[in-house]
RNA sequence: GGGACUGUGGGGUAGCUUGGUCCAUCCUUCGGGGUUCGGGACUCCGAGACGCCAGUUCAAAUCUGGCCAGUCCCA
């Protein structure tokens, strides 16, 4: 039953029923007031620690509530758009880095690292770069008592920290190319509601910026990056598109932007990164150029890459179930936590035998967990269900007579290990565990998309749409009405969902230069 | 930028309309004791909150104003 605050108070009194808000009923829209449920006097509905908002019927309810009972991030520290990293959620951070660290490097890539604070006047030097960004900076104008005579800008990302050194870096074809990454925060000034993970104002940052001799040069990088993310994608087991952006959505100062995108549950979508080919844009207005091999000048071209914990944020939301959060096991604070079941009689063998274990897979290289704790089994499966562990293992009395474990993966695969041969089996487990997670993802993934043919079939659409677009803005803006949300682009390679070539354009009905593009409401 | 709404222990909430019966309810959480322990144990004892600052009043969680924080809608 549902009613509003004050109804709920008078409905109260008459009947003897005490009015709780629901905890987790849907968004309130508008002004209205919340809706109340009633339950009996005196029964007040168990919150259980697990008890989460459905999934289906309110994402986003069921997101908030799993990063918060999980121990992802703490928001409560006062700021809007600025949360905490506790301990369990910087685990996750960590090994997210560390993914993108390897697969970065691979291509041959080296850590730098720039200031925060960006002076004014370089802030200013590419128009579009500034126009894009101007809106939601962060500005320092005192240190101490006196105003700066040059304000700061605190990076919304790092292009006019880095451009003004690469200036002085480059000078000769051999300094190219120049690949260098960093792993910083930045901040943006949201005004929209923000989101752990999903929309923060203090950003944490992967930006790879690079330079390169020519353009083909900086096509092949951006083809690079692209390769690195399908790796890095493969671990967070996330199926993506990577889709080339309309011309009035690029990055404020490219050339062309490609943005990684993931399906969220109905036509929603959520940019996940990006990889921007910047041509002569920035190098022209900064200076970098370089002598060429035959003497003459030329201007760099350059890409970036960004990715953020944004990223974590995907994983939640693809992963996740009615039990909590699902880590990949590349990206789980632990990947296995042990749960001793004491009994009376073998209490002490069960601890040393659980001990043991513990320190065979840390040994092994595994992030383990030995749940020591005075809670009964079961309350300790659903803490570690909701926390998304890929692997537990429970170890009694029956297992330690029969020398082995027995194993739960989180998505509720069964099976025995032999103590005997502990860190290979359980490897083998956490690989087959990735493997369901990824396929299980990609069913997901292919039942987002439906081709729509007609305007008429975007309005209210629960999949992100694929349509025939003749390329022009004109048309791109009709489909971003007709969807209530943005037309992503077109995408690199085959879109999902669709057999053979494109019909007309689903604006204007043109057949000469129409592509597949994605029609979503991204967020 | 314009508008609407909300703020009570660590989390979720009751109480506010009609100021007093509130040293603030219930669930959860946390600390301690006991009995338990193969899927969220039970029990006993204890801890913990009215966003901030003013004002009205004999009396403010409750009314008024400002501020801060948050949410939603519209541009």
């Amino acid at each position: 039953m549902q009613t509003t605050r004050r109804m709920a108070r008078c409905l109260g009194r008459l009947l003897r029923l005490t009015p709780v808000v629901d905890r987790w009923t849907p968004p309130r829209r508008g002004g209205r007031a919340p809706y109340y449920t009633f339950i009996l006097l005196g029964r007040p509905s168990l919150a259980p620690m697990a008890d989460l908002p459905d999934k289906r019927t309110a994402p986003i309810d069921w997101y908030l509530a799993v990063v918060e009972a999980a121990d992802l991030s703490d928001k409560r520290y006062g700021i809007k758009g600025m949360n905490v990293w506790p301990r369990y959620g910087f685990r996750a951070r960590r090994n997210l880095d560390r993914i993108l660290v390897r697969e970065i490097e691979a291509t041959g890539s080296e850590a730098v690292e720039f200031p925060a604070l960006i002076p004014a006047n370089e802030f200013a030097k590419e128009k579009e770069h500034i126009k894009g960004f101007d809106a939601q900076v962060y500005w320092v104008t005192r240190g101490g008592l006196s105003e700066l005579d040059v304000p700061l800008v605190l990076r919304p990302t790092s292009e006019t920290a880095m451009y003004p050194i690469f200036a002085l870096w480059v000078r000769s074809h051999q300094d190219l190319p120049l690949n260098v990454y960093q792993i910083v925060n930045t901040f943006r000034y949201e005004t929209k509601t923000t989101r752990p993970f999903l929309r923060v104002r203090e950003i944490h940052f992967f930006e790879e910026h690079t330079c390169q001799l020519d353009e083909d040069r900086a096509t092949d990088r951006v083809r690079s990056n692209l390769d690195a993310f399908a790796r890095m994608a493969g671990a967070f087991c996330l199926p993506y598109l990577a889709v080339r952006r309309p011309d009035w959505d690029k990055f404020a100062g490219a050339h062309y932007t490609i943005a990684l995108d993931i399906p969220i549950g109905g036509a929603r979508t959520l940019q996940i990164g990006s990889v921007h080919h910047y041509r002569e844009n920035f190098s022209v207005p900064y200076r970098i150029s370089y002598e060429t091999a035959t003497g003459g000048r030329a201007n760099v071209h350059q890409t970036t890459f960004g990715l953020s914990e944004r990223l974590l944020g995907a994983i939640v939301a693809v992963h996740g179930d009615e039990r909590g959060a699902v880590f990949p096991s590349e990206i789980a604070p632990y990947e296995v936590v042990i749960v001793p079941i004491p009994t009376a009689t073998a209490r002490a063998a069960i601890e040393a035998a659980t001990r043991e274990l513990a320190d065979r897979l840390a040994r092994a290289g595994l992030r383990v967990f030995l749940d020591r704790g005075e809670e009964r089994p079961g309350a300790k499966y659903f803490r570690w269900e909701l926390r998304g562990v890929p692997l537990r293992l429970e170890v009694g009395g029956r297992e330690l007579e029969g020398r082995r474990a027995s194993a739960v993966d989180r998505l509720g695969t069964r099976s025995t290990v032999a103590l005997e041969n502990l860190e290979t089996e359980v490897a083998e487990r956490l690989r087959a565990f990735d493997r369901e997670l990824m396929r299980r993802a990609q069913v997901a993934f292919r039942e987002s998309f439906s081709v729509a043919t007609d305007l008429s079939q975007l309005n209210g659409s629960t999949r992100v749409r694929v349509v025939g677009w003749c390329g022009s803005e004109a048309c791109g803006h009709e489909i971003e009405k007709a969807i209530d949300g943005a037309l992503l682009g077109v995408p690199e390679g085959t879109p999902p969902a669709v057999e053979g070539p494109p019909g007309p354009c689903i604006a204007c009905r043109r057949s000469d230069g129409v592509r597949w593009a994605f029609a979503a409401q991204p967020i």
